[in-house]
Formats: C-alpha cells, sequence, structure tokens
DNA sequence: CTTAACTTGAGACTCATTATCAATAAGGAT
DNA sequence: ATCCTTATTGATAATGAGTCTCAAGTTAAG
C-alpha cells in the first residue's frame, strides 16, 4: 500500500504536480475497491467516510490516475464512465450485459498478440485498447 | 440504393414507425458517405442539401438504423459519437490515432471467432462488440 | 375524405464533465 | 520556522452531446 502511494508521488513528480491529501485520498478510496464505478460514486463514498473532497478534484485526479495507467477509463455506452484501478491486477477486457448491466472480464492472450500484430501491419504505436463485448447474459435471456 | 430504401420501410414497419421524406433523407445522407460522421455533420450536409430535417429527427432516425445493424455508432473517446453505414460493407474495426484523429480500420478474422467463444464461455447472447486500438500513427509519431 | 395516431422541429432540458476564479495550501528559499 | 510564489481546491457556472416536450403538421388505414 505505501508502495502505491510512492507511485502517485513519482507520478505527481513527474508531472509537477503536488501531493495533497485530496489526491491521496482519491487514489486511496478507487485502490479500496475491484469494482467498476463511476466518479460520482468514488466521490461519495469519500463523503460518507467523512473526507471531504469536490467533484471536480475527483475527475481532476482520476485524469492524471487514466494516463499514468493505475486507473483505466471503461465506457460503458449509456451513462458515466466507469473506473477501476489496474494495482496488482492482470490485463483484461469486458463482457456488458445490455440489459442488466452486468460486467463480466475476460482475457484471450491470442487476441492481444493479435491486437499488436495490427497496430504494426499500419505502423501505430500502440497505446491502449478498448475491446468490448456487448450482449444479453444468460439470467436476462 | 432501391434494395437500401426497401430496407429502411421494413425495418420502419417491423418497428411500427412510418416512412416519412425526413427518414428517408436520412438514411440516404449516410449511405452516401463512407467517411466517419458525428450527428451534427450528417444534419449540416442535409441542410446545406436544402432538405430541411431538424437535429432531433437525424438523432431519432440514427437510432433506428443503429438497432437494426444498417448503421454502425463508432465511440472515439472524445466528442460526438462517428456513425458509418454498413452496407456493402464487411465488418472491421478501428485503430484510431489519439494525436490526429486519424481512424484505420481493421479485420482480423481470428479475433471474431476468439470474441464468439468467449461470449459462448459466459453464456451470453452476443450482440456486438467495440474493438478499438488506439495508439499514434506514423505521421505523428 | 376523415380521422386517429404518428412524426416533426424548435427549443428547453439533462447530465456528465470541464472551466472559472477567489480562497487556501504546498513546499522551496531564506 | 517563516515567507512567498505558485499550484490546488471547491463551489458553482458553463459546456456540449444527446434527449424530451408539445403544438402543429403528416401519414395511411378505413
Amino acid at each position: 500500500m505505501t508502495n502505491n502511494l510512492k507511485k502517485l508521488k513519482q507520478v505527481l513528480a513527474k508531472e509537477g504536480l503536488r501531493f495533497t491529501c485530496q489526491r491521496e485520498e482519491v487514489w486511496k478510496e478507487i485502490l479500496s475497491s475491484g469494482e467498476h464505478r463511476d466518479a460520482d460514486e468514488i466521490y461519495h463514498s469519500l463523503r460518507e467516510k467523512g473526507i471531504s473532497v469536490s467533484r471536480a478534484t475527483v475527475y481532476r485526479t482520476i485524469d492524471v490516475l487514466v494516463k499514468y495507467n493505475m486507473v483505466r477509463k471503461l465506457d460503458v455506452g449509456v451513462g458515466p464512465s466507469k473506473f477501476e484501478h489496474k494495482i496488482d491486477i492482470s490485463h483484461h477486457d469486458h463482457i456488458i450485459c445490455m440489459k442488466c448491466g452486468k460486467i463480466e472480464e475476460f482475457v484471450v492472450n491470442q487476441i492481444e498478440n493479435l491486437q499488436e500484430r495490427v497496430a504494426e501491419q499500419y505502423s501505430f504505436k500502440l497505446v491502449r485498447h478498448i475491446h468490448q463485448l456487448f450482449g444479453i447474459c444468460k439470467d436476462c435471456q
């Protein structure tokens, strides 16, 4: 955990940003859960714990964390974006139920490799990708 | 082309919707280009041609077209969604330059198959997917 | 041709996210 | 430790894509 705080400090330093208790709290809050939550949920969770941050600061902090690959932004097609931390989490993509909104995670290494090859083919330097499968889950069919 | 109009009529009938000249014009406008355009661009293109439609109607019509797989909605991560028709167009995914916004299309059948297998594995009935690679293109590196 | 029901368009509205800016806090220099 | 410069914060206004409203106009079934 201390390691993760160090990581935040490093990243802020690299960006020429200051280490503040708000940024620390936002980061800790995101780390505290493996759920996919939106900015408002993170904001309210902090508020309930008596920690005073503003929505603006939550958004601003998440931006930095996303830029440095510590948090993943998940656009689920409707409503606000969801976020999840990427610490000690192996890479995965998502399969999303269009009815109930359930999100499952999946990984197929073969797909990951094929993606790299596509990027090479088009002479792109690959930075990130979105791979989301949308369908109807067993319960909703 | 007449075929595509027929398709629109069929789809509208299936949805219990009426065939109107606005819906026809929106559909023809989308068909007229292979570009990835947003709703506003489509709206303005119609207006420039002297065709009177409202933004609301453009959005409403696109919704139906997307629902029936005649148009694909492309969320490019920033700004408005882009749309492209899917007539006589084989399936493809996108690789997008994060600097200049250039969009290239790619297909890897192997990935398509692997996706199907993932859906099966999670007992999802697969409806659609988003697969977008984000990176820096050759020119922007 | 009538009529009931659907569609349209202009603009109001929503809601996620971003910008503004005065007040506050951080942290390097002294 | 105390300034002092500069970044940050938070409350709120602003933005922008997309949706909703509803009166007026169309459609098409009978």
